[in-house]
RNA sequence: GGCGACGUGGCGGAGUGGUUACGCAGCGGCCUGCAAAGCCGUUUACCCGGGUUCGAGUCCCGGCGUCGCCUCCA
């Protein structure tokens, strides 16, 4: 097992991660609010925790992986009301393409994926402690988060007090129920045209942003668990004010590492809904297919920002070739070539050194290229641990998808070979060409190889 | 303005104080009837100006530029 080190934004640095318990990680992403499809910057995080998870469990800890979903919130009541449907039937709806749409990306569930109205009683319970112990206060059936009281506020942005004014919930309608204008609400009270409320000892309302996510990732993962992670954009106010309600309320940190994912940048800009310049991912899946699209987010390190586009897709579609030609001359069943040990353990080192995915992606097409030589040389190179090293960048599929026909070419096609090949051997190779290109039109690529015509479909 | 980060070869993108990252694209070669795939080679790479050092893209100082957060946001 590797020591593994990970940047936590809360003491700017590297920090060797150290679980509660050894070998046992907990981890907890925020997921997204659903009020409208979820577009490319939405599944960076879902891609980075869960390859992160995966890459954990090779290195043999046991992994609980908690990624919430928001389904109540004001731009769904909003979002709603446009569509003319009750908040909670387009949250549902929301949710489910949610999952179907993170899905398709192969990798696998979190394995929860709690949601803010089924955590209402932990949320209560979170706030009632931070009433008693003089961190929060009712004010018209609202009931705010007391940021002076807690000393500790602004450690995770690093910025003063002062120069914060948050607007959560500052209703314009009902000035003056702040205490502060940093004050955050913890609790709603219920409002004219929201068509969900639940019970509380402050009257009907619903959750704050922030509270959910402090109150579900204590109750399914516990306190001070290992790693808090999500877009950089949650840094301020989101993650702050998470480490304030625990903190405050428990006496106790959340989490011990805080790890964030710099933004995907759509036409020079980060990709966002309020922005307006989105890509669905389900576009993106059905674009450029999942490989390309896992190969695209690990071909930049998490922490950096990377810009979105049919061309970038396109390279990392194309680079995706180069593993499933590799694939086609190896043996699925054999050891890796001998001397190739030290690439997978360069390959998982990169890993833990903060994952590093690009650098890990490197020595990968260094193992490639060696295998490639290796067979050049005559030598069937087994697969080996390429599995491994693949399946933690989420690419293990490509092994499996060598690109030959499954079922084998349909008969017209086989013909044309045919014909191909007697032209061939007439030395006919105007008429061979010709056939060649007829077999491209129907979608089927030749190559010649000392062993014969191999057909492929054309990618 | 405050906080955080970044500026690397045609493009994407890692990086250690001194040696080929890697991928995509281009060019030349090997292979091939020709291709494809693969292999080999290849195009004065490190924003600018100082400094430290025997030596800096890699550390320090100062500029310039870009991005994110400071309101909802992955």
């Amino acid at each position: 097992m590797r020591d593994i080190r990970l940047h936590d934004t809360l003491s700017g640095e590297l920090r060797t991660l150290e679980p509660r318990q050894p070998g046992r990680v907990g981890i907890y992403a925020c997921g997204p609010t659903v009020y409208e499809r979820v577009h490319v910057g939405n599944a960076r995080p879902f891609v980075v925790f869960s390859l992160l998870k995966r890459f954990l469990e090779h290195e043999g800890h046991d992994v609980l992986f908690v990624e919430n979903v928001t389904d109540v919130n004001d731009k769904i009541y909003a979002a709603a009301l446009a569509a003319g449907v009750p908040s909670a039937d387009l949250a549902r709806q929301m949710t489910a393409a949610f999952v179907a749409d993170t899905d398709r990306l192969g990798l696998g569930r979190p394995d929860v994926e709690p949601l803010a109205t089924e955590s209402v009683p932990e949320i209560v319970g979170l706030i009632l402690a931070l009433v008693d112990r003089g961190h929060a206060y009712e004010a018209g059936g609202d009931v705010y988060f007391r940021v002076r009281s807690h000393p500790g506020y602004g450690k995770l942005s690093n910025r003063p007090l002062d120069d914060m004014v948050q607007g959560e919930d500052d209703d314009p309608a009902r000035p003056g129920l702040k205490e502060s204008p940093q004050d955050f609400a913890l609790w709603k009270a219920h409002k004219e045209g929201e068509d969900t409320a639940w019970p509380s000892p402050w009257g009907e309302g619903r959750p704050g942003w922030h509270i959910e996510c402090s109150a579900m990732a204590e109750h399914i993962l516990g306190l001070d668990f290992e790693i808090h992670g999500g877009g950089s954009d949650l840094v301020f106010p989101h993650h702050e004010n998470e480490i304030a309600q625990t903190e405050a309320g428990r006496g106790a940190p959340l989490a011990r590492l805080w790890m964030h994912n710099g933004m995907i940048r759509f036409e020079d800009e980060k990709m966002s809904k309020s922005l307006g310049n989105i890509r669905s991912l389900a576009g993106a899946l059905d674009q450029s297919g999942r490989d390309a699209l896992v190969m695209y987010m690990v071909s930049g390190h998490y922490r950096q920002p990377i810009a979105f586009s049919p061309e970038a897709l396109e390279e990392a579609r194309r680079s995706v070739g180069r593993i499933e030609e590799l694939s086609r001359r190896l043996d699925p069943e054999g050891p890796e070539p001998q001397g190739l040990d030290t690439y997978v353990d360069r390959f998982f080192d990169a890993l833990a050194d903060d994952f590093n995915t690009p650098a890990a992606r490197a020595v990968l097409f260094d193992w490639v290229g060696e295998a490639n030589r290796r067979a050049d040389a005559g030598e069937r190179p087994g697969v080996g641990r390429l599995r491994d090293m693949l399946w933690t960048l989420g690419l293990e599929a490509l092994l499996d998808r060598p690109g030959t026909a499954q079922g084998g070419p349909p008969p017209q096609v086989e013909r044309l070979l045919v014909a191909r090949e007697r032209a061939r051997a007439d030395g006919d190779f105007a008429e061979a060409d010709l056939r060649r290109e007829d077999l491209r039109t129907l979608g089927w690529e030749v190559r010649d190889t000392p062993q014969g015509p191999q057909l492929l479909p054309v990618r």
